[in-house]
Parts: C-alpha cells; structure tokens; sequence
DNA sequence: GCATGGTATGTTAACGCTAACAGATAATCC
DNA sequence: GGATTATCTGTTAGCGTTAACATACCATGC
C-alpha cells in the first residue's frame, strides 16, 4: 500500500518472525510447514502453534524461485460461455484434486494472438505443464511451447500434429459419422446453421467431415446459415425460422451446437411440425441442459470429461517422474446419441 | 524433467543468456524486457533481437520477489457452473484489461472451508488484491484476508459487515421486491422451488425477504420444494409436475433461479396451462437463455456484471494509489423484469 | 571407550530477478 | 572551462524461501 490508510502498515510476515516467535531456525519452521523431514514432535508444534497465532501465511513466490518447483498447470481455453470449457475445467480440476498440481485458467477467445500473449504470460509463471485447447497456434506459441521443457497437451482434437500429447476427438470424423447417421435415416434435404468462427477450427473441421460424407453419398448441403454473438437459444429460433422460409423443402437440420439445436427445437415445436418425421435436428456436444427440453435432441458426445481427466493425468504422471499409460496421440471415439430428433 | 528423454536438458534461460547474447548488463535487459528506464534505440533492438532469437520468457516468479509487486487478482468465487459467475467473471477481466493486473479464479463449491483453503492458497501468491463472492467466512478466512494487507472486495451480497468492501445487491430486499409484485399481480396461492443449498446465503437470504414480504402481508407460501445435483432444466420441470400434483391451487411459482423456473415454464405450456393468468412464474438472475424460451420468464437481474466492473475497478484503483471513487459499501438495485409470466 | 548410526537442528549459498545507487559519457550552460 | 545536467549503462545487495551440507546429540553395539 502506497497511503498509510491503515494503522500498522502491515509488512508480510515471513519465516523469519515465525522462526523468532518459536525460537527454531527459520529452515525448521520451513520443514514443519512443509512436512518435510525430522522434526520432532514438541518443535513442530510450538512452530505450529506460532504460525497460527501470527497468521503466517508462507510465500509461494520465494518458494518457487528456491525450489525451482512450482505446482501450476496452464490450462489456455478459448472461452468459459461455451458450457464446454467449464465443464473440461472441472474434469481437469477433479482429476489433480489429489496431486498437489493445480490448474490455473487462461482465456483467448479463439484469437491466435491473444493465446500467444496468455502462453507467454503464463510460462513466465514457469508452469509443471501446460494444457493448451486445439492443435492450431501460432509459430511463436509453438516454438514457446517446443522450448518450456514441460509436458504440453493439447486438448479437444487429434486432427493434426500436436506439439507434444494430443488428446481429444476428431471432429473431422464427428462430422461424418452424424452426416452417414442422417443419411441411413433416409433424409435428403439438409441444413446446416452453425457459428460464424473461422477461428473455431473444431467446428471447422467437423463442417468439413460432414460435408465430405454428405459429398461421398452424392449428396450437398441445401442451405446454410452462420451467426455470432447474442444468446446461442435465440438465435437458434431465428435462424431455423430464417431458413424454412428460404429453403421450406429441407427435411434435417444440423446445428454446430447443441444450444442453437435446441432453439431450433423449441421454434419448430411450436410450429406444430413433426420431429423427426418432418423435419430431423441433430446438434453437437451432449450439453445437460438437453435433459429438460421436452424432446431429447440427437447429439454427439464430445468426450470433453474424459479428455479433461486424461489430459490432467499425464500431466501429472509426466511431473512426478512416472511413465505415463498413455501415449502421444489419444483419440477418443464420440458416440451419437440418436434422443428423439433422429429417426433410426 | 527426471528422465532425460528430450534430447538437450532444456534448462531454463535467465536474463544472463540474454545479456550474454546482446553483449550488454542484465540490468539493461531487464530494463528494456519492461520498458523501464532509458535505453538507446539500438541497445534496445540488439536486446529484443537476443531475447526473441533465444525464445526467451521472463521469470515472473524471480521478478515478483525481488520487486514485491505481484499483478494478480484472487477470484474467489464458488462455481463455474451456475452461469453467474462467468459472467461475473467476464467483467472482471474486461475491467482489468486495461490495467497491469489479471485475475486467478478459484473455487469454493459453496463449502466455507475450501474457500478457506483456497484463500490461503492465493495469499501465499501474494496477489495484489482479492475479490471474493458472500459476505460469509470462516472466522480463519476473515482474518487471512484483514491480515494480508492488500485490497479485498466481497461482491454480490450487500446483507452483513464486509471485512474491507463490499458490493453487491441486498438479496434480502430483492426476495421482498419480487415479493410484492406478486402480490400486486393479485396472485395469492405461492409455491417456491429452489435448491438444496443450506451454505447459498445469498439464495437463503433472497427466500427469506420473500417470506417475510409475504408475511407482512398476512400471506404465506403455501408449498416448496428443493433440489440438488441434475439438470437444472430438468429438475425445474420435475419439481414443478410434483409440486402442482401436490397443490393444484397454486396461482404463482417462485423459483431461485432461471434455469429451473425455465424448466418450469416448458412444462406447464405443454401442459396447455395458460402463463400467466392461471399461474404466473418467476425466477432470479436473468440469464441470456431466457431470451430463446416461448415466453419472457419474468425475473430480476442480480447486476452481475455492474458487480464484478465496479469490483475490478476498486482493486484497480487501490492499488494504483488513486483514492477509489467508490465507498466500502456500494449497494446496487436490482430491477425486476416483469417477462411475459407475471400479470402486471 | 570409540566407532556407527540414527534423529533433530542449524548454516550457507543459491534461485533469477529488480531497486537503488553509482559511474561514464556526451551535451549544455553561464 | 568547469560546473551542471541529461542520457545511458553497470554494480551491488537483497527479495523469502529451499537444497545441500554440516553439526550436535543421544543411543547402541562390541
């Protein structure tokens, strides 16, 4: 604090007032504060006791710089609004609950250039790892990722050539298992309405996989539509309504997210037109909040736990020395959940 | 790394490779890494050249100690999940964008002694301010954050005695505000259903005003329900089927947040019945979702993003020096947004 | 009685950076 | 021309902790 607005200016208690308050050396305090090494049972508690009657507070900074340890995980995502993220967060949170890692979030909204300032933010805390979402990055953030000499993971997608570990889905395939599941379902006139993100590359490339599939089978999308910004279930209301009016003849609708579907289902409902008989939705990424709508829209899994917990674990197996059970490439397999918007 | 499985041990670069590699003091690196104090313009360039050849990322971790300046924020906050704090969130790093400071969230998953341990946890960091969610703390927790002599704002709730600042709404008056616009809706048979959560204060103490804005008004709530864990879309339409199975006379449902009141809604539509004539429903918080549904969810906005800027700039200001323009209790209003599910 | 070995504590020197001060050089003034 | 100032760069001494080693003490064994 600049202004003296405070009685005592309070200067950070150290190891060293802990030490004369008990009468140990400061290393002993430092060894009963970390359970680390002999101490004898009357010392560790007089230092205990007088750790808690100062309210010390021990400083991770000088902690760090002397042990050259520092027990953080970078975890760079694009955002926390896609319901996604989060959920990815707590898988990754739950699984280093029990090692003594802990993750620590940085966001870029999807632009290149605002990762490569968070990576090299975050490095400059000389992280034990670093979990980073996708496999598209600068040169600069790679070569930063290349030279940390830490574990690097990056998360969510395997379609492309990963630093170091990749772990995720390929959206490529995704989006043509839901395009060959459309088909064998016997509809033909497909929409797609989607996010307008040239930087979301997942979302990309599972467009890409769809239409490829759709392209395979003879067969091309009929109409598309692109939005940004404003509340996903609104706009997915408007753009289904959008669409109809333009293309009335379509038969499916696949949405990029599983909020925009469910604005779609929600219109086209109160339309009174029959799903899946009329009109087949499907979305993408088995969000829960789909357990409340009155149909259960058909989605993909997109294994964000289980990617979150693996990611995690090598990290943390990589960091304590052990050989980790995976390897440098883990694809999960995304399962259809046909719900109640897809004939069978 | 314990194995040396990548080829070069790839040991950390200091300011000294630099100041090697430039062929100038590490000082002067230092200084033109932090563009403070003069430089000439081509020591800078040789330096930037060096630093940039060499891949080189600044220990924060040594910068902090030796400059007792740390640019974190503590955000202690006790979900991601609840849609509220994100957006709490968001506003914050917008606010801080423009400063030298960045946020560190943690989570307290409403028990008051992980948000103890996580407290303690970021003060060992040393951040140079924290902004925590509740007035409510262990009694351990209250003395840490009046101890570590840096600015700490308590944000959402304005109902009790803040340990340094504190800003937020009154959940207390917000339950009464929405108390008595049902009341003068006419509406007089009241179910509430919100969620299991003896440690939400702020929750508990929004259900009390509304009883006791009730009560002055010699009218009670005449059924409730809780619930926990699960889709909040889902249990909203569950907990609702059950409650009006249990009390078909019921004319309002109150529910603690949008998400099951949103859930609510979507069932007693297909149920035909008519919003808000037969039953008038509102929630709390006015998330963006709410703008997809059939119908407006009346609801009353909990100034979240007001909360976290106003919260962020604070901190800002305090550490910056500058005299705060705000005092150590800034009380927002809550306004109720009447939707279409609240008879006017 | 002296080596042997554990247990408990202390001492010293970093860790990589920056604050504060101390030069060195060149430019300016009266 | 010497003092004064401005501009640039370097030197030294920490910041608060921990690793690694050193020491002191007591018990044990033969």
């Amino acid at each position: 604090m600049k202004n003296g607005d405070t009685p005592e200016t309070t200067r950070s208690l150290t190891l060293r007032d802990v030490s004369e308050a008990s009468g140990v050396s400061e290393m002993t305090v430092s060894r009963v504060l970390r359970n680390r090494g002999d101490v004898s049972k009357e010392t560790r508690k007089k230092v205990l006791d007088a750790a808690k009657r100062l309210g010390y507070v021990p400083n991770k900074i000088a902690g760090a710089l002397a042990s050259k340890r520092v027990n953080l995980v970078a975890v760079v995502i694009p955002s926390m609004s896609n319901m996604v993220f989060p959920e990815v967060m707590s898988s990754i949170s739950a699984e280093l609950e029990d090692t003594e890692l802990q993750p620590v979030v940085g966001l870029t909204n999807y632009v290149p250039e605002q990762e490569e300032k968070v990576l090299y933010e975050m490095l400059s805390w000389r992280p034990s790892g670093v979990i980073v979402a996708g496999l598209e990055h600068t040169e600069a953030s790679r070569a930063m990722l290349r030279n940390a000499g830490i574990p690097v993971v990056e998360i969510m997608d395997v379609d492309g050539e990963p630093i170091d570990t990749a772990v995720g889905i390929s959206h490529r395939r995704a989006g043509r298992m839901m395009a060959q599941a459309i088909l064998k379902a016997g509809y033909e006139h497909i929409g797609f309405l989607g996010t307008k993100m040239p930087l979301d590359h997942r979302a990309r490339k599972r467009f890409e996989g769809f239409t490829e599939a759709l392209a395979k089978a003879g067969c091309e999308i009929e109409d598309q539509e692109f939005y940004s910004g404003g509340s996903a279930l609104k706009k997915g209301r408007e753009m289904t309504q959008a669409m109809l009016e333009r293309s009335p003849d379509l038969d499916f609708l696949y949405f990029s997210n599983d909020m925009i579907g469910a604005g779609g289902l929600l219109y086209l409902r109160e339309q009174g037109i029959d799903i899946p008989g009329q009109i087949g939705l499907a979305g993408f990424n088995g969000v829960e909040l789909l357990d409340g709508l009155p149909q259960q829209l058909a989605t993909m899994d997109a294994c964000r736990t289980e990617i979150g917990a693996i990611a995690a674990r090598i990290i943390a197996d990589r960091t304590s020395g052990q050989e980790s059970e995976y390897g440098k490439r883990v694809e999960l397999t995304p399962k259809i959940q046909y719900g109640e918007t897809l004939k069978r």
